[in-house]
DNA sequence: AGTCTACGTATAGACAGCCTACATATAGGA
DNA sequence: TCCTATATGTAGGCTGTCTATACGTAGACT
């Protein structure tokens, strides 16, 4: 997977795995890598910056919990998370539109 | 249509705007907006450092011509190019099955 | 003649997000 | 003790896209 591929849909990424419940940035990193069947390894100085723009943005709402003697950031997604995600899932349509209508061989 | 989102697919698009027939950059600006809906227009900005970059790289082949006195650096795909062009075709797949299969709302 | 728009190529510098590499720390098994 | 998995985070680099600008021709309109 190429590195500058995943620009501007990484938000999306993060959103979407946090739409059925809270995650944690290590088991949100998992999450990612299982969907997609091992093609997203993201790494953790990509993830937490954006969990980070994310939470400042009022998308996410993090909270620290301790689990096992090891603390972790869970993050949720807000109201107005769910509205944004709804956006990004119209973006990632209309771009892979765009984009599928160029690259399509048959026209 | 995000900026950010792209990254990274911009050499494909010109590889295969130029896969029918040999193109100048302007040509090329106007060929994406048409085949995409209106969805991609693309500033100069970007496209003619990308034809220089594709054609350092081998995969596009420039030449200067001039019509109706204006000059104009017509580009047109190289076998390597079109080898190129697969890559990035089946690039494009694995790479909207990966981010599909995360922000598909059904899983 | 002067102005405007479309055509056509090109560069400089800003911007931003993803990356690598590193730092830190706990738990548990070999 | 050492290694791996778990867990979070930052600093700095990289690079491709963008905005803004520059230059120039052709043709239409006033």
């Amino acid at each position: 997977m190429n590195a500058d591929a995943l620009r501007g849909h990484m938000e999306a990424l993060l959103l979407s795995v946090l739409e059925r419940e809270p995650l944690h940035g290590y088991a949100i990193i998992e999450a990612l890598r299982e969907r997609s069947g091992g093609a997203l390894d993201v790494p953790t100085g990509t993830v937490y910056p954006a969990l980070r723009r994310l939470e400042s943005a009022g998308y996410l709402a993090g909270e620290w919990a301790v689990s096992g003697g090891r603390k972790r950031r869970t993050y949720r997604l807000t109201d107005a998370g769910r509205t944004a995600l709804a956006g990004e899932r119209s973006a990632w349509k209309a771009f892979t539109s765009a984009i599928g209508s160029v690259l399509d061989p048959s026209r």
